[in-house]
RNA sequence: GCCCCCAUCGUCUAGUGGCCUAGGACACCACCCUCUCAAGGUGGCGGCACGGGUUCGAAUCCCGUUGGGGGUACCA
């Protein structure tokens, strides 16, 4: 009925020993599944994860859940690395240096057929020969007499069978999945404590789960897997999605039939997506920000998507910044019991203020590493142009003027891009609209003189008087008291002056202060394009 | 259908019976600062889903309703 097993239970007790923690410490684990892509909500709880077991002086690790080989996608695991990765959530404990594996459930088969056997020894659990087509028919049958749905009490069938009926099956070939026998008490109540939402009752379970699938690789269902992996690898605290909260009865069932210690159970609220007006859950499918890629394509600094998410899980770390704040461990038990809508525009305050507080040498390397990827002619003029990006991100820092234009790198381009000579598009048409309406030969007489007169000068308030005098020199009000008293002698205002320069070196209406980007560009850079309009 | 979870400004939340004519953050609006933008400052808009209880007193406790989410697989 089952391929043979070279060990049995005691063998594998004794392979998977107890590990010397420190008193209350957690052992937790990530278990994803490589359906697909990683799901922000998985970050989610694997943060939460890791936070409380390295808070607790405890372990963290992460074990691939690839048991449904149909629905597997290629490359999955390798895109877990890279985002794993990226957020800091891997796992604890390498393969092979620990004996607590291996951590892919493929690789552990003759393990789950071990206790598998163990379970059908000891009568809780059996052989089932049922079909889908089986299955169905029972299902209509238990819709038509209003009975709970599952494989229970008169309806599991294959329960009954005696050992010549299950002889003779599979003596004619036929495939068999094994089933818990779940106890049959229609009235009893499962009652355990969640660490985040407390005391929850519910039916218990009086279904004969599968617990072993039938097909060549006589994989084990999650339920099963769950049991027998997170005892073997001493997990005492599962933190797992909300979705998870009616399969507790079954999972304690198993716990319990196979003689483990059932682990604490904490489950995260899911995280949700605004759609029409009605809050679901977010969806891998139709929901491009669900995926991590989407914030790794964005360009978001990895501490502020953490930063985010913490928040999120224990509202009191939302208010610290995010260095504090990642110091210091979630707590389960503030963590929120309702679905949260992911807000993205929340995420992008706390990205500015990241990269605000972000070491300068960390900011570059970022931007590199972000654009080899998602926009190499940046990355090409930003290596030629060492200095440009970095004076940019420098500009008020730690004081006043500060500034906090960007949260995410795909934001660099726009926002500095204009200080690469290679990005840079010189203005070239004295009556381009960027000039605000300012008549062509005076934009072209302010471009012509300001090239000439133009001085280096470090002092701000110093270098804009440069700018006062030309404007004065050219006509422009110096303030609004000024054209009011006589419309007729000005063509402007400062503003409209200092606006020009502006659209001439950075070829946009918005730029930081020009004392700055003149500073950045070099007073050679700053008289070709103030030039190139002339 | 049955079972479970959840419910405070648009969003994330503080609130654990009197400190609440409900506080903060993001978003939005206005003003200030100002060479534009960003940032920053000040102010504004805006909420306890509904109905019953319990209590001297309820956002807070209980019940119900409604609404939202999830489960009910040889998916996890």
């Amino acid at each position: 009925m089952l391929p043979p097993v070279e060990h049995d239970v005691a063998h594998w007790e004794a392979r998977y020993p107890a590990r010397s923690l420190p008193e209350g410490a957690q052992v937790t684990r990530f278990a994803p599944s490589p359906t697909g892509f990683v799901h922000i909500g998985g970050v989610y709880t694997a943060m939460i994860s890791q936070s409380v077991a390295h808070g607790s002086g405890g372990t963290y690790f992460v074990r691939i859940e690839d048991t449904d080989r149909a629905r597997e996608v290629a490359d999955a695991v390798e895109q877990f690395d890279r985002a794993f990765a990226y957020f800091g959530i891997e796992s604890d404990e390498a393969l092979g240096q620990v004996p607590w594996g291996p951590y892919r459930q493929s690789d552990r088969a003759q393990i789950y057929l071990t206790y598998v056997r163990e379970l059908l020894r000891s009568g809780r659990a059996y052989p089932c020969f049922c079909t889908t087509d089986d299955l169905a028919e029972i299902r209509a049958e238990q819709d038509a007499a209003k009975a709970g749905t599952g494989y229970h009490g008169q309806w599991a069938r294959c329960r009954a069978l005696t050992d010549d009926a299950v002889e003779g099956r599979l003596g004619a070939g036929l495939s068999a999945v094994i089933r818990f026998a779940a106890p049959d008490d229609p009235g009893a109540r499962a009652v355990f404590t969640d660490a985040i939402r407390g005391e929850i009752e519910q039916q218990d379970n009086v279904n004969d789960v599968v617990v072993l699938k039938s097909g060549e690789h006589r994989m084990p269902t999650y339920h099963f897997a769950h049991a027998v992996d997170d005892h073997l690898m001493g997990v005492n605290l599962v933190i797992r999605g909300e979705e998870w909260i009616s399969s507790v009865p079954v999972h304690l069932q198993l716990f319990a039939a196979l003689g483990f210690d059932a682990p604490t159970y904490a489950h995260v609220a899911p995280l949700m997506k605004l759609d029409g007006s009605s809050k679901r859950k977010l969806s891998k499918r139709k929901d491009p920000e669900a995926s991590v890629d989407y914030f790794i394509e964005k360009g978001y600094p990895a501490a502020a998507v953490r930063h985010y998410l913490a928040g999120l899980a224990n509202s009191n770390l939302a208010e610290l910044d995010a260095a504090e704040a990642a110091e210091i461990p979630i707590a389960l038990d503030r963590c929120s019991v309702s679905g949260a809508l992911v807000d993205l525009a929340k995420l992008d305050d706390i990205a500015a203020d990241v990269v605000a507080e972000m070491d300068l040498d960390d900011i570059v390397a970022a931007v590199d590493i972000w654009a080899d990827e998602f926009d190499v002619d940046l990355a090409a003029a930003a290596r030629s142009e060492p200095d440009r990006l970095r004076s940019a991100f420098a500009i008020g820092r730690g004081t006043d003027r500060q500034r906090k234009d960007v949260g995410r790198w795909s934001q660099v381009r726009l926002v500095f891009g204009f200080l690469l000579d290679a990005v840079f598009a010189p203005v070239t048409d004295p009556a381009d609209e960027r000039f605000g309406g300012v008549d062509p030969d005076v934009v072209r007489a302010l471009a012509a003189d300001f090239a000439d007169a133009f001085v280096a000068e470090p002092d701000p308030t110093l270098w804009f008087e440069q700018v006062k005098a030309l404007a004065g020199r050219h006509r422009f009000a110096l303030n609004k008291a000024q054209l009011k008293d006589d419309p007729d002698a000005y063509v402007g205002l400062l503003k409209d002056a200092a606006q020009v320069v502006r659209v001439l070196l950075a070829g946009s209406t918005r730029s930081p202060e020009l004392d700055a980007i003149a500073a950045i560009l070099g007073p050679d850079e700053v008289r070709r394009r103030l030039r190139a309009v002339i």
